[in-house]
DNA sequence: CGGCAAGTGTAGCTTTGGCTACAAGATATA
DNA sequence: TATATCTTGTAGCCAAAGCTACACTTGCCG
């Protein structure tokens, strides 16, 4: 008899779905997250950079209007990870500067995992800038193990 | 002399702004696209499944209520992706199926590569349902060609 | 056949994250 | 100092994606 055609089958099975729908549910939960967590990182770049965070600064490195950034700004305002006052630029809180610590080792973690398994350059950093965002600890941690940091 | 300590530094220097700018603009622009290529992978494996794909299932696996669902698919539709009759469940488009395929075949790739890096099942399987949508074509030739699927 | 439960659809609200347009403060320079 | 330019802030608009509440179909079963 013929052996079952090679085709782009379905999953054998389907997940069960309160399974499906935490997995689904992950995947949002952390994507919300993932705006504060670019702009933390970038202002501590900015900070450790040139000393100072401004919104028009932040603004065209997202790539986004400073109508924009500032409005973000005051969410990170109002979730206790940044200060500003008017004119004055951007700063972290104690909060905004261990949540930046922990983005920017796993945006390295994550680009160096990609490097590792043979992704070019450009696509690695371009890639990270989102699947970042859903690299769960544990994830995190077999990727660090993978890369040989104990 | 003391070596420069070994403290987490921000990047050596930070990309050009229009080269950090198109990052975080993939990011964003792959984010956008992530929530109809969840629905139609899902639409699709469903119907595979049990030769229908109704919205109150597509809800309680996504795990939204059957509101947001609807309103989804009335966004498929609108992009067409999917055509639905009232009461009548919902069906892909020739263009919807294409994307279909393509979704599930990198979510496969996607889900393979973390588990050969070490990422336990579990994780491998929630961590993908939101890094699939940020893996390029390069990225996922990459993970191809290292999972020695050439 | 009648009625009830399940499924479907609609309306209206909220938050987020974009945008443009305009107003006002700060800074540099002539 | 006066003025022009840059920067910052505000207001108001939009679309997406979530929700609850309510209304209407369908389809099954007694
Ligand atoms: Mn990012
Ligand atoms: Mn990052
Ligand atoms: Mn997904
Ligand atoms: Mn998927």
């Amino acid at each position: 008899m013929a052996n079952s055609p090679p085709r782009a089958a379905a999953p054998a099975a389907l997940p069960a779905e309160p399974t499906q729908a935490s997995r689904f549910g992950k995947a949002r939960t952390a994507q919300s997250g993932a705006l504060l967590e670019d702009y933390v990182e970038l202002i501590a770049d900015l900070l450790a950079d040139g000393g100072e965070a401004r919104p028009t600064d932040i603004a065209r490195r997202l790539g986004v209007t400073h109508a924009t950034a500032i409005k973000t700004i005051g969410r990170l305002k109002r979730e206790g990870l940044a200060v500003a006052k008017p004119y004055r630029g951007v700063f972290l809180t104690e909060a905004g500067e261990k949540l930046a610590l922990r983005v920017r080792a796993r945006h390295r973690v994550v680009v160096d995992l990609l490097l590792a398994v043979g992704v070019p350059m450009e696509s690695a950093e371009s890639d990270a800038e989102g699947i970042e965002h859903h690299v769960s600890d544990v994830t995190l941690a077999a990727f660090a193990r993978f890369l040989g940091r104990t």
